[in-house]
DNA sequence: TCCATATATCGAGATATCCCGATATCTTGG
DNA sequence: CCAAGATATCGGGATATCTCGATATATGGA
């Protein structure tokens, strides 16, 4: 867990908002049938909501799979990125630890 | 409590430190004897511990003040530098909200 | 009033981040 | 094997952050 690349990587709006995004598959168009029971987001969807390049956003994720704070699997063409929950939960815990205990 | 400001501001180890240290007064030298019994810690003290320039470090002050992370008051040529609890935990509490809570 | 001390502000060079378009890589279908 | 589509990487211009030394401001003491 390292606190300062993981604080670095969400001190920016857009990548805090695709992990926020990523906590609930409806906030993505409907994935294909072939697709169907698969976890995670392609880029593609990620992109258009976030409204950035394709490279942006593909460079954001790799910022994000980094940090840990999201998990990919390729599939195919496509590569799904998902929240990487205990990743998240551990972020948070040293990051409170640093603030506020001894 | 503007999220974005805070974390901007927190995204860095000696501010993250100097918050961290002001945790505890003892982390600093004893107070001159004319200043016991005020809360706070002053620049120079930060400064000296944190081993950078002097206009670093009431630079360093300034964001963390503008952020509300810090309070600070004045009692002579001296400017005392102390935590905002609840700032602090406001901001652990909306980073954790946009991270964790749906 | 004049000076010494504590802090704040200014200006700037070095480095990092932001975000793009162009290009490269990878994978499946034909 | 080849073309098309999805994603990754590269190169770079614009902007922001980092940190400094120099300077300005404020305050208490002689």
């Amino acid at each position: 867990m390292d606190l300062d690349k993981a604080l670095t990587t969400l001190n920016n709006p857009v990548r805090r908002k695709i992990l926020h995004w990523l906590k609930h598959r409806s906030n993505f168009p409907a994935a294909l049938p072939e697709h169907a029971g698969l976890d995670g987001v392609c880029v593609a969807y990620i992109q258009e909501k976030a409204g950035l390049s394709q490279s942006t956003i593909s460079n954001y994720m790799g910022l994000l799979k980094e940090a840990g704070l999201v998990l990919s699997e390729r599939h195919g063409q496509f590569t799904f990125y998902r929240r990487n929950e205990d990743a998240i939960r551990a972020l948070l815990q040293a990051f409170e630890k640093e603030l506020i205990e001894l």
